[in-house]
DNA sequence: TTATTTGTATTATATTATATAATACAAAGG
DNA sequence: CCTTTGTATTATATAATATAATACAAATAA
């Protein structure tokens, strides 16, 4: 997969690594037990520190998208236990906005089933 | 409006507040023309600075949140040009994870619509 | 066994972001 | 005038972020 990085960002590198592999799972492009990168390739790859490819990965880890090993390197997982909090939160905080901006409910759902199937969002 | 900071998260203070100002006003608690507190009374009451509060208040400001004046403080303002990147990158990322977390899509916008009529989020 | 590759840990440093603090300023209204 | 308002300024302190150079432990391959 191919990672744009945005170094101006106020979004940390490691933070928009972890999004972009989230996306690239749920779009498919990333499979489960498929190998991501290893850290070192990705540091050399994107331009980074080998140390913030590997918090990204401990961010995957801990958040149940990926597994490490000592040999196998990062290998892609899918999590369990269902939705966490904090992905509920945002979004309600993105309906929130939506709503504001003039949005009505038919018209976000009508949004949000579009970006499921991946038909917005420059996808 | 009731305020709940969290001193420990990592989300910085003028964040939660500005989240937290869009939801109240999405929620009817916060009406346009209403006048927000003013940035020593918020700093006060939150234990926070002053210029916390006003940090906040200009990212509500940019957005177009509120409007703010030298006299009459800061006022909840509907913001108007529809809904910005942001929000759509940030939509998009949570419909990912709550994919990923094992929802359909017919569960997704049943969820989605539940947040929209506030029965969600312990709201 | 030996060597290599893997994620991870450690230590140090630099930069930026965040928050506080103490003042000061400009504008508007009473 | 005087007060109140958001804002600007300057300084300081702490935390977050990223880099850098090594080192370690585990597992595989040679």
């Amino acid at each position: 997969m191919l990672l744009r990085l945005d170094f101006h960002s106020d979004v940390p590198i490691y933070q928009q690594i972890r999004n972009q592999v989230v996306a690239a799972i749920a779009s498919g492009e990333l499979k489960p037990g498929e190998r991501l990168p290893t850290v070192r390739a990705l540091a050399e790859e994107a331009g980074i520190n080998m140390m913030t490819a590997s918090k990204a990965y401990q961010l995957l880890k801990a958040e149940g998208y990926a597994a490490t090993g000592r040999r196998e390197g990062a290998v892609v997982h899918l999590p369990e236990g269902g939705a966490n909090p904090e992905t509920l939160e945002g979004l309600r905080l993105r309906i929130c906005e939506l709503r504001l901006a003039g949005m009505g409910k038919e018209e976000i759902l009508a949004l949000c089933g579009k970006i499921f199937d991946g038909e917005a969002c420059g996808k």
